[in-house]
DNA sequence: ATGGTTGGGAACCAA
């Protein structure tokens, strides 16, 4: 099986990409991060025609996450439990279903109060399936689905924007609070075949940057965001694109300004954390680094997995 | 020498 992981950056600006790429590749599940709106507004009919399921999760211009399968896709999960929400400081009062107030993610309204972010109401409830109504209080930024028989969450780790913001504490706090779900799936089954895919938005090592001095002081690469990375070793994680891929110069991402593909001044961003029996069965990993080049290309690129 | 989205400007977001 051939599974891949990819932020699009707007599936909609990216479909004809994204669909050559399935077929070039022979790919049989991908997790696409960054799509860029709705689920009325994702354009299925592209993957339908080329024989893919689709499951995505979205609720306006910002995030969205999905899985693609020609394998089969069940059990979709639309958040992890106790996926965090974002809150903005001076936001208004909590909005809770009692409120009567329809969700809508884009507007104030409908944030929570800071407090929140750290209580248990902000956390999505177990198990959100499709057709719920999307809680107020969590972004569109996992789904999980099984696919072949590997449990696949697409992920798209929140920003950070910087050191000291809100949302470099919710960062650290979403990273925190997957890493809880993640260890209790592998304590429930040591033989569980999970792969935990996206875009991690952290540079764990020096070597994942073009030049580490230009990130002092920034997000991504602070000791708190690279420990919140590697404690899903610590629970019982490998993440299999290291071990299968060079050390140095290894870019997922490169910035779109001031010619940084063409200068490979990139930075490794996007990784795939695997229990151990799907990491046993990983026979490559490959970065497509040509999906970077051209026009309309992704400032991200894939990363492919084969599973024996 | 940035690009996508919304909205129909300029602002927000992204690493």
């Amino acid at each position: 099986m051939r599974l891949a992981t990819w932020n699009v950056n707007s599936i909609r600006a990216r479909v004809d990409r994204v669909v050559g790429f399935l077929d070039r590749w022979d790919v049989d599940v991908l997790a696409i991060q960054e799509t860029k709106c709705k689920d009325e507004q994702f354009p299925y009919e592209a993957f339908d025609a080329a024989g893919y399921q689709v499951e995505h999760v979205g609720f306006s211009q910002w995030n969205g996450v999905a899985v693609v399968s020609r394998v089969g896709i069940e059990d979709v999960a639309l958040a992890f439990s106790g996926q965090p929400g974002f809150s903005k400081p001076a936001a208004p009062a909590v909005v809770t279903p009692d409120d009567g107030a329809l969700f809508d993610l884009a507007s104030p309204a409908a944030l929570a109060s800071p407090a929140a972010l750290a209580s248990p109401a902000a956390l999505a409830s177990p198990d959100a399936a499709p057709g719920d109504a999307p809680d107020a209080l969590h972004e569109a930024r996992a789904l999980g689905a099984t696919c072949g028989g590997v449990r696949v969450w697409s992920l798209y780790v929140p920003n950070g924007r910087a050191v000291g913001d809100p949302h470099y504490a919710y960062k650290l706090a979403w990273l925190e609070a997957l890493r809880t779900q993640a260890a209790g799936w592998l304590d429930a089954d040591p033989d569980a075949q999970v792969a935990l895919v996206g875009d991690w938005n952290v540079i764990p090592l020096d070597t994942d940057v073009y030049d580490p001095a230009a990130f002092v002081g920034s997000t991504h690469v602070t000791p708190a965001e690279r420990a919140a990375f590697h404690a899903f070793a610590d629970a019982g994680y490998r993440e299999v694109s290291r071990e299968h891929l060079p050390a140095e110069h290894t870019y997922t991402y490169w910035d779109y300004k001031q010619l940084a593909f063409p200068k490979n001044r990139g930075m490794r961003i996007d990784f795939t954390w695997t229990t151990p029996a799907l990491a046993d069965r990983v026979a490559a990993v490959t970065v497509d680094r040509e999906e970077r080049k051209g026009k309309g290309a992704s400032d991200h690129v894939p990363v492919i997995l084969d599973l024996r």
